[in-house]
DNA sequence: ATATAAATGATAATTATTATCAATTATAAT
DNA sequence: ATTATAATTGATAATAATTATCATTTATAT
């Protein structure tokens, strides 16, 4: 499990200076357990840092997502949202095109068609992003009536 | 395979008017052999439709995404592109994240993941987004050096 | 030919994201 | 503890993508 430290440490051995801003984002990245939009991000941020700027947001989730640090999900068609990242798991998602609501997949079996992949193609693949897009259980009640 | 007409008729099925514009669109899309972003996609119809506007360009892949004849692609951060949907067939794809090439992928073998999810979960699941990240031949040699 | 609802395009409004740049600060060296 | 340095920050502006409004036009059924 990744802690703040840990993220921390993470980084500073990767040569980035630890600000007290930076530690703040780590904490919420850590503490998070659903996924934060970079909007959402900042405000939970705000109740420890209130002066951070939203940029710093933005700069942060780069280098966490540079790093591999966190993953990416594509949910709404606008903004995107962001997850620590746990170790060796994949993190993938099934989303309710109604009303937004996500489940989690841990669980792909992608990685040998990855490997097939990247011998066919040359690339040298570093990871996939996979989501299921559907109806929940209760939006299909609704449709139905 | 989909051409102008059949998408024609198919919209016409749905209860959409077929416009000059509309039937500008659906040509372009039907006769695209790459991914196009509206802008992209913009401009191509502007050839037989000058006057078109960008939003006609928006509205109309709304209703194709919407009615499944098209897929999405999530490539570059910030834009999306589109392509026409082949029957029955599988659309995935392997982007370069240094120089944003892309390779195709017809074949996933998620279907049967997708079943097992659907039941799992409750969702009614009508499909996926899969994409892989990685770095094309060309771009490996550019790093190594 | 006419009625009607749908579609269009000009335009403005929103949003998300990125770029600039002067001021601040973490860190390592002294 | 001081100091030097480059990295970081945040205020602000700039870009860019997408969506909303609304008066005008038009496809289609009658
Ligand atoms: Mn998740
Ligand atoms: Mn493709
Ligand atoms: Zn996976
Ligand atoms: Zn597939």
């Amino acid at each position: 499990m990744m802690t703040e430290k840990r993220l921390a440490t993470f980084l500073r051995r990767e040569g980035y200076k630890i600000t007290p801003q930076r530690r703040a984002i780590l904490k919420a990245v850590a503490g998070a357990h659903d996924h934060l939009t970079p909007a959402a991000l900042y405000e939970r941020v705000q109740q420890a840092q209130p002066h951070i700027g939203l940029v710093t947001i933005y700069r942060t989730i780069q280098i966490l997502e540079a790093l591999g640090l966190i993953c990416e999900m594509h949910a709404e068609r606008t903004s995107r949202s962001y997850l620590l990242k746990r170790a060796s798991e994949h993190h993938h998602h099934i989303i309710c095109s109604s009303c937004g609501t996500v489940a989690d997949v841990t669980h792909c079996g992608l990685d040998s068609l990855q490997q097939q992949l990247a011998k066919e193609t040359g690339f040298e693949i570093d990871g996939h992003l996979l989501e299921f897009f559907g109806y929940c259980r209760h939006c299909q009640r609704l449709k139905s009536e």
